[in-house]
DNA sequence: GTTTAAATTAAACAGTTGTTTAATTTTGTT
DNA sequence: AACAAAATTAAACAACTGTTTAATTTAAAC
């Protein structure tokens, strides 16, 4: 798989990824693409191949930093808490930033039909796993964290919580009076993350 | 909006339901249907109007029952942890049992292409709602909750770890270790609903 | 300036899409 | 049995799907 792209590749992959966030994958034809990005219908399979490996091209595009910056976490001498904290923040600025390949991947590769195109990602999200354990190994070596947390549970109450947020962001804009975007990611920023870190911190206190 | 549907009806709603949440909306023809279906094409427009028609009547004709539970739920003589406890309970059975229209719903209605048809679905979360914000509010005045917890981003909590870690299901089960359906299915109800209810009451407990 | 490779194009390809038609069969009522 | 309404059918509709073709234009190398 080629990570590295051209200006006009890279032109294609923008388009294709604000239109399959908007519309899905289905529902996203390679018209509605090259009309969109002002290049020929042909040059999508002249340059990616096909459809489907355009998908693909446009998941390696957006999905690579975030491991480097776990890895600097881990390596930072600040107590467990503090750690817990910035890797939720991590997340939360990372899949912020990128809304829509993030929309895509929770949309598109959850379901049965491309269930294949998933191997590359599931390795991903293992590695992303791993750095979450020794994080939370380290607190409960210090005594600060319970002892029988279900460590592989942690990821869906942080990412779940603020996935199901996003993705019903007509209900919560209405909801919570976020009359503009700026208003929306600001709540983003602050209470919805900090919700999460409180969660989380909680829950890896709390003594039943 | 018809809310009764006839045996035929309900045969055309159940495969589109299954197909639906396969392969998604656009993902899914009528052709698909109505062969699984044992029906010809025609039907489908004959007694739903249209694609779009039939996905609307799917959602009727599923998240009807959910109101009843949460109405009952109300008007228990129960403390406010068991009230918080059993809320989780029903909303997880709920859509446990129905995973197909959730999953439709949560991959469909989240797109800007179908916002529209999402009028009535968000009167329904907001009727829900109302019954969290009692149940907590209760507890606040009883002097067992926190006073400051920010009652909306409950229910993300609750509903977006449980839909993460289902809509990552092959994840999941290969994590796991879940070989079969049973095991899954136990493993959600036992160890997964367990942790939410967990975070939850860590989450309403807990001062920083 | 000529040659060669890369980029771009319009057109065609063969399927599939959702919907409608008009004809036929089945069902229920009298 | 005769009639009307409902259910079901195959066929056609026009529009759209992803991909490929062969021809043309542009750019780079010599």
């Amino acid at each position: 798989m080629k990570t590295e792209f051209t200006e006009k590749q890279i032109q294609i992959l923008e388009v294709a990824e604000t239109l399959f966030a908007e519309n899905g994958f289905d529902g996203t034809s390679i018209r509605d693409i090259s009309r969109q990005a002002e290049i020929n219908i042909a040059m999508i399979s002249y340059y990616f191949g096909s459809k489907e490996r355009l998908l693909q091209s446009l998941i390696v595009f957006r999905t690579s930093d975030i491991k480097k910056q776990l890895e600097n976490l881990l390596q930072e001498e600040i107590d467990p808490f503090e750690k817990v904290y910035k890797l939720i923040e991590i997340y939360i600025n990372q899949i912020n930033n990128n809304k829509g390949i993030y929309r895509i991947l929770h949309f598109e590769l959850s379901s049965k039909k491309r269930e294949e195109n998933l191997l590359a990602f599931n390795e991903f999200r293992k590695g992303n796993l791993k750095y979450l354990e020794s994080i939370i190994e380290e607190g409960q070596r210090k005594g600060v964290f319970r002892k029988d947390v279900i460590i592989p549970l942690i990821t869906p109450t942080i990412l779940g919580t603020f996935f199901h947020f996003h993705m019903n962001k007509t209900y919560f804009e209405n909801l919570l009076n976020l009359t503009s975007e700026t208003l929306y990611n600001n709540y983003i920023k602050t209470n919805l993350t900090k919700h999460i870190q409180q969660t989380i911190k909680a829950l890896l206190i709390y003594e039943n």
